[in-house]
DNA sequence: TATGAATGAGGGTTCATTCAT
DNA sequence: GATGAATGAACCCTCATTCAT
């Protein structure tokens, strides 16, 4: 079919496009560069995308996918919060991975640019409810005890975003020790830092 | 004197710039912008700096500045662990307030530049070494439980961060109840989520 | 052929920056003068020289085939020193009548830039090494007085490098009589001031 | 008095300049080093000149001087044409030794600008005129053969001014046999180049 | 549809010149 | 008079975008 050519053709280009933003950051990387990457001519780019800032938006979208997963979060209504959480974080630090150099093409552009900054924080605010509202409820059936439900959504995101900007940023533990994270940050949040003993 | 005179046009000009870039970003900035918010000439920001990029590794040395501030937690050392962890969150949430805008202004590019990217992460090393000993001694003396200092720092880190990159972005849930934090972290960490009752 | 476009363009670009150049000096004008002479955008002139500063270098290239030329004289090896004298300076003005622009566009800077200069003398240095050898031969063979070949070929080339020096000065009798320089140049190092008589 | 010390402050500065200007040319030196070999401020140059140019414009009359002094030929006259020739060209070369900075801080701009270029033919032709007059005058009673004056004058004064500027270019045998021009010119013009037994 | 040469607006930077001290 | 910090016009060059082939 003719939309799926023309879908290829876009994918293509948006993949090269995350690579090369990824690796030299939006603003330093030339549409030519971003042609070449993807094999093609500094022309046809605009076959497919109105403009560089375009591309942005397109990845943009792609990245947003990812942030509105958290209403999976709701699936997991029926277990136990440890576990649920648990399940949770791993799959979740296993996507991100996957994501990671999508992240790093678009997001430095977002926190850089007034207008993507205002439409990321509008595209994340659903979510944010979402979690939100399931927090409340375990915390009304006593599974988890009685906090802002608005803070701990924004603290548990804060720490997950961090840790994939530390990631970005090079951090030798954070880049080798990916994986120990989810387990890491579960015992964490559960236990908390209280010594045994106590 | 004369040395006095150079340091004030230049804290002049980096306040200007550290506006200009966080409103609109480094590279959506002209130094035209620069120096029109400086309130001086174009070629005046010339005189006390070599380049635009040197303006952007000069607001990186302030902000440097902030980074290295952890090692401060080592101060602590004669406090309890949940005291000295809630005033020490206290202290910092105030400070990172206070540096929001130079943080704005240098971190998307930080992000972005392969070569800012490995020297930020260069310079924040020390801080991290300091605070994982000091974690560790804390654990050794029964204060915290036993877990990775590595990790633990790059989770407490990274959370602090993803907050303050959450502040940035325009989350009103982060922007307006800022203040409540480091308690509600404080709490976090130490209380964990486990429910009462159990 | 693609290479052949491409020798176009850079020959159109090099014959505009040569009239312009040499009409105004090579600071005194802009690579926008330049496009404008070659009826191109300015753009248009980086995608096939480097800088401007190239672009001299390309004409100083052009100009040096010409100082080279010199070597030519060793062809004349068999005619009498007179005879080929007379017919190797008329063929050397003419072509020197059209070298006039380029001269005027790049000797200026050459005389100006040390680097040029250094390059300038390097590349002739082999020119004049042939000539001083044909003069020794000469010499050797009682055709020419025994003279010093060095400074011989210097007053020599001093002389035409001066007249053309004067020609682009705009020295009326030098512009209007260029074709009788020749034979007179011949008829002076051939016979002398020696009034006839003595 | 007054004017004395303005008139050592000009030269002060017209000496760095020379030097700057023969060293580096006339475009590549700024206004602010020309002040520093001249051991005062930017400013300062301009409360005796009124513009860059006008530095040039003075030092260029500083070498008008040396291209007006031909008319000493005039004062020759007495002797025979060899012996004055001779001794003419001893001294107009120490003199353009001595005059070669200025030479090479001045002429290129003379050359590559159009106006400067009509100036200085202008400046020159009485000069020639002299010079032409008095080779008629010594034509005509038979100390020098019959040729035309006009292109006389300008092939010796073509040769004089293709050595300084090879000296200028830093062609070898010219800078370092300067001394053996003047009597290997005396003696090329008078004897010319017929073999001796012809 | 794909190409890539051509375009030209825009930006960083330099530097001749001014002027308050 | 002397200074040198400040000015801002001008220039070289880049690169997103267009369009003829």
């Amino acid at each position: 079919m003719e939309q799926e050519r023309i879908d290829r053709r876009r994918a293509q280009i948006l993949a090269a496009a995350s690579r090369v933003f990824a690796r030299q950051g939006f603003h330093r990387t030339t549409v030519r560069e971003v042609a070449r990457e993807a094999g093609i001519a500094d022309g046809t780019i605009y076959l497919y995308f109105a403009s560089k800032q375009e591309l942005l938006l397109a990845l943009l979208g792609q990245l947003g996918r990812v942030a509105e997963r958290p209403a999976d979060f709701a699936e997991l209504a029926g277990e136990d919060a440890r576990a649920s959480l648990d399940s949770y974080l791993r799959r979740r630090f296993e996507d991100l991975r996957d994501w990671r150099q999508l992240f790093a093409a678009v997001f430095p552009e977002v926190l850089a640019d007034p207008g993507l900054r205002a439409a990321q924080t509008a595209q994340t605010a659903p979510a944010f409810e979402a979690v939100e509202a399931e927090l409340a409820r375990r915390m009304q059936v006593g599974e988890l005890p009685p906090l802002d439900p608005a803070l701990l959504a924004r603290a548990a995101a804060a720490t997950v975003l961090g840790l994939l900007v530390l990631d970005v940023l090079g951090d030798p533990v954070v880049n080798t020790r990916w994986g120990e994270l989810p387990a890491f940050l579960a015992r964490l949040w559960f236990e908390g830092l209280r010594s045994e003993g106590r």
